[in-house]
DNA sequence: AGAATAAAGTGACTTAAATCACAAAATGGG
DNA sequence: CCCATTTTGTGATTTAAGTCACTTTATTCT
């Protein structure tokens, strides 16, 4: 149940302790696995699929912050772990998706390893990353170079993205005019093919 | 050294750790603590002062990110202490500051303490916090809010800052101008009252 | 005190992006 | 196949903010 390339990097004990202590499920696509105030039960490491995470503000702009990729884990839900803490972001089935759900009492234990620190500093490090990343993108960069970021995060390896340019808009935190326009110029650019509902990325 | 507040979180046997194990540094105002890219050695708690945390992306751009207050630590080091990390992020004193330092080999013990994991999950779940917040406030915050924002967090408490447009400017970045434009329009709403080198904050 | 430097003020202009107000395709269900 | 709904296209206008080009006002230094 627990990839083998994930297993691998702790000990035979903490294998043990998380092949007996965790469980799997499966999410459909747009399923909320994490609600915006919601009270933190479980940290959630994907398995398989994606999740997208967001943030809502007072003013309900809705602001997203990044992807949780296979094998990455949810590290907004660690800092929640003592005390009856309410997560601050809001995490949803990108696509069809596995996630392994460890309960969150079973965190101080898993805390005891060495390696487990180790995984969970690295995940710290890499959303540190990304934020900042994200913010310098905000902070810096024309929407159409965010705009062509976000479509390669999202195609993700693929060639083809299935998305409607409204869609693209509220995560961008656009218009949807800002956006159609944008892809119009990527297109005569060469970068891009367009269609209904489905951008093709070119190179 | 280590003020009682401080101490009284953790067990005796960390407390003693702390105190043996740890030094204290004075930096003047301006002096560079951590420079971005350079090897961390040492996990900065600031005791007295205020260090400010940016970030310079490829293209020269300054990211102002957040203050360290007392008390407070930098996540970002933590995440950095296995492997020979480089620092990511530019740590500098913005007023004269008292700094303890622990040696970054110490944290492997320092994080067998159940008292010390909950003190960083902890710094980590506020400095998630404060990024998050920092980006909401770009992407959806007029520049005339994000303007009052900074300078209340900037007076902290106090009435007056001593601080040029120019240097706001830069901050929020934004353009001298720009910042002079919106002090003069938030005076004229009684909201600060300014002098050159000076604002003062009202009510 | 007077020159040099730093800080702040101001008008004119440009620009990226948002908004408004529609029109035109594409799709899908009955 | 036709009509309703989604999705996309496009012009016109507005707006916040950035840029340019100076001027004016404080400070500081010799």
């Amino acid at each position: 149940m627990i990839p083998e390339s994930f297993r691998r990097n702790f000990e035979p004990a903490l294998q043990e302790l998380l092949d007996n202590e965790t469980f799997a499920i499966s999410l459909d696509k747009g399923e909320v696995l994490l609600d915006q105030g919601a009270f933190i039960t479980h940290i959630p490491i994907v398995l398989d699929g994606r999740l997208k995470v967001s943030q809502t503000d007072d003013d309900g702009h809705e602001l997203f912050l990044y992807f949780i990729e296979p094998l990455e884990s949810c590290v907004m839900t660690y800092t929640c772990c003592d005390g009856e803490a309410k997560s601050k972001i809001r995490a949803v089935a990108e696509t069809d998706s596995e996630v392994m759900m460890i309960p969150k009492e079973k965190l101080e234990t898993l805390m005891g390893f060495r390696t487990w620190r180790s995984f969970m500093m690295n995940a710290f490090r890499e959303r540190f990353a990304e934020l900042i990343d994200v913010l310098n993108s905000i902070a810096f960069t024309q929407l159409d170079q965010r705009l062509i970021k976000y479509l390669k995060e999202k195609a993700g390896g693929q060639s083809s993205i299935s998305i409607t340019h409204q869609a693209i808009a509220e995560d961008l935190n656009s218009s949807r005019e800002v956006i159609s326009r944008l892809l119009k110029q990527l297109e005569s650019q060469g970068k891009v093919s367009l269609g209904r509902n489905h951008i093709e990325l070119k190179k």
